[in-house]
DNA sequence: TCCATATCGATGCACTTGCATTTAACCACC
DNA sequence: GGTGGTTAAATGCAAGTGCATCGATATGGA
């Protein structure tokens, strides 16, 4: 049951935007705030490590992980180098594709996202989870899931 | 109704959160994206300009502004910066303060969000608003209204 | 009054991001 | 098997961001 296709956004959708925006923005602040605070790399390490672990000791290719993580492709070559450096991914040459490459997490990747959810976790309960009752969550979780689906089509 | 005060979130707040800013990420990037081919400033000078023509003649200070925005105030003062230089805001000594300044929005910057919003307005209807009835959009709204209430404690 | 402390805003520096270009390898077609 | 167009990844450069600091003014207490 989608709105009807008008040009210009109705009040409640305005708001609703403004307030995604916002409600990201806040947390994310927040929880950039908490782990560098204890002493921990930034939030996109995570989601990129995150990945790259449950891809298993396959890896994954540089532009597979853009597309996971929605980043522009002369970004996370820059990521993949700082991630390199620190000894948490692997480059390794493409088998298949002699362009490409396979990023492959370390166990010192495995053990620092280990280490990033203990900080991350906890900040999500509490500048999330804590605000919302069960319902709530569940609601905003589906509403954001056929937003995203739609959005597929961008 | 909130949830527990538990130290780790549940997979539905998980997910809840990843998908906020998931969703978030998509539609500012396509935003930005339609914003720049139209050949305007990016969506952070919408907010400025918004805010500053919502003030008024009486103008805001640059902290005012910061905390309205969410923007660290070294950042602002920058942005700020380019701002004046397009004319589109204008410094002014404060009155009550010798420290501070009032920036008050001219004329070309109320033009200049003007034209922002005939491309952000429907952006916000395609990547939003046509992928929720409104109902969801409804809901959307309420739940992150509630979140960022919550939110104000941090 | 005077001084210590706090707040407002700007700035130097390092780091990150986006854009455009470059290099290398793949692939489809002749 | 060449050749043209396409895709993978890296890189130089400009722009934006965060951090720490600084100068200037305000404020509260001795």
């Amino acid at each position: 049951m989608q709105q009807a296709m008008t040009r210009h956004p109705s009040s409640t959708v305005i708001r609703a935007w403004t307030r995604l925006a916002r409600a990201q923005q806040i947390a994310a602040q927040a929880i950039e705030r908490r782990l560098k605070s204890a002493g921990l790399p930034a939030l996109a390490w995570y989601d990129a490590l995150l990945e790259l672990e449950r891809a298993g000791p396959a890896g994954l290719r540089p532009f597979e992980l853009g597309r996971e993580l929605l980043l522009s492709q002369c970004n996370l070559s820059r990521l993949i180098d700082r991630l390199e450096q620190e000894k948490y991914v692997e480059r390794r040459a493409c088998q298949d594709d002699g362009r490409g490459q396979v990023i492959v997490i370390t166990r010192a990747g495995r053990g620092m996202r280990r280490r990033m959810w203990g900080v991350y976790g906890p900040a999500i309960q509490s500048i999330v989870g804590a605000h919302l009752s069960s319902a709530q969550a569940a609601s905003l979780d589906t509403v954001l899931g056929t937003l995203i689906s739609g959005s597929r089509s961008l």
